[in-house]
RNA sequence: CGGGGCAUAGCUCAGUUGGCUAGAGUGCGCGGUUUGGGACCGUGAGGUCGCAGGUUCGAGUCCUGCUGCCCCGACCA
């Protein structure tokens, strides 16, 4: 793709009313503008990283079996009140009956009526990759916090609280999974609190200063929790209560989290279904939560410099970044051949001073730029530089295909 | 929802004890010179000074109310 034909431009100025650095890079490179406080836009380049992060996702829930479908956002008023949720403060209220969705088990619960009838059917999970809506009275920190957000929620179905167990601990590897995809170390952290306090559910965090959270975590064995939980320990363990290996501590932010609901809506909403006995049960139920927009703002967070973000290969808006410095035909037919590989590349062939062509890439944080230039070309090369690395490199034209290609393999 | 800060060109900002036609940088348009780290010359467009009221001969500037945004805290299903 052209540079040229961007509907999206770079700014050297950060907002001069955002304090995150995820808010002030993606702004400045024109990946998000924000419409309000916790209300994004997702422009070109923002929504192809978006993108990749919800194909990463649904890979890996397919490979669980959780099964893909999309709820709306307008839930009638009355489902809530068969939970007792329709008060909730972070539910947008509308001036119909209806409030927006920001969870979807009063939804989901009465929907699965339908197909779920005998234990046959169990078990079964599905998820979506929705607009939630929050009413927070605290918007912050660019996508970290949003009242409207990309989020991937799911439900499982089981026919005992064994089955559901099993099932919780597969998606948990998932998460794991997912998570290191998108190029981040997360951590699984026992939680308790909020309305689920007697049920199990765990928190995956990702270590970054611009967290809200404080967790304690061992990193020989990974075992994580949350610094708090015990406040009134006068003094903090030293050591891991797992395998003995020193804990640090750090802000961490949450970005993924799964609970037990045990059978709180399915008793809601009078689910009932025939185990093999002929005998009318209550279903099991689970639900796993992964904040889409949040991880994006997380990556950043966890991925950036002083010129500009640093995105992993598996996120990038663009696999390949070249740059053309007064020698577009040669570029040109290099883009062609990139495509014709099957390679993301970005082209750019504005009429700009070489230096703002470095300073737009290393702000938009291609993970590889490629320069051609009348000196490489002299040489019949070109330049090669890692958007993680310092160092640029000459790289012969002739083995500049194939050297992309072990990169990214 | 408590505390603090901010609001002037698309963006970042300046604007003195209230005073004439509100400025700069950057970005944008046009013409030209440039191309290895935000290069330069010329020229042009761009403003309801957040909104509403008040004080005053006169308000971007002072007063009151409101709204929005950011930060800290509370909250975070």
């Amino acid at each position: 793709m052209k540079q040229s034909f961007f509907a999206v431009k770079t700014d050297k100025n950060a907002p001069h009313d955002e304090g995150s650095i995820n808010a002030q890079l993606l702004t400045r490179g024109g990946f998000v503008k924000k419409e309000s406080a916790g209300v994004f836009s997702f422009l070109p380049i923002g929504l192809r990283v978006l993108q990749k992060i919800k194909r990463i996702i649904r890979e890996e829930m397919n490979a669980v079996d959780m099964q893909e479908i999309l709820m709306p956002a307008l839930i009638p008023k009355e489902n809530w009140q068969q939970t007792g949720r329709d008060n909730v403060d972070i539910g947008f209220k509308t001036d119909r009956n209806y409030i927006l969705g920001w969870s979807h088990e009063e939804i989901v619960t009465p929907l699965s009526k339908l197909y779920i009838n005998s234990y046959k059917d169990l078990p079964v999970a599905l998820y979506q990759i929705q607009t939630k809506f929050r009413n927070e009275p605290r918007a912050k920190s660019g996508l970290l916090r949003g009242r409207e957000f990309s989020m991937k929620d799911g439900y499982s179905f089981h026919l005992d609280r064994e089955d559901f167990q099993k099932y919780y601990d597969r998606v948990a590897e998932a998460y794991f999974k997912t998570f290191e995809r998108a190029g981040l170390k997360s951590y699984k952290i026992e939680a308790g609190g909020g309305e689920f306090s007697k049920l199990m559910s765990h928190e995956f965090a990702v270590i970054t200063p611009a967290g809200e959270d404080v967790m304690l975590y061992c990193s020989a064995c990974g075992f994580a929790r949350n610094a708090e939980l015990r406040e009134n320990e006068k003094e903090e363990p030293k050591k891991c209560e797992k395998c003995g290996s020193e804990l640090k501590k750090d802000k961490c932010v949450e970005v993924g989290n799964i609970f037990d609901l045990a059978t709180k809506y399915s008793d809601a909403f009078n689910l009932k279904i025939s185990d093999k006995d002929g005998k009318q049960v209550v279903p099991y139920m689970g639900c796993y939560g992964i904040g889409v927009s949040r991880l994006m703002g997380t990556i950043v967070e966890a991925f950036h410099d002083e010129n500009g973000i640093i995105w992993p290969k598996t996120v990038a808006p663009f696999q390949v970044h070249i740059i053309s410095l007064n020698q577009d035909e040669e570029a040109k037919k290099l883009e062609k051949e990139l495509e014709k590989e099957g390679f993301e590349v970005l082209f750019d062939d504005r009429d700009e001073s070489a230096g703002k062509k470095f300073a737009d890439s290393d702000l938009i944080g291609i993970p590889l730029r490629i320069v051609i230039s009348g000196r490489t070309i002299e040489k019949n090369s070109v330049e090669w530089k890692e958007r993680a690395k310092n160092e640029a490199e000459n790289t012969p034209l002739s083995e500049v295909v194939n050297k992309i290609k072990s990169f990214y393999a």
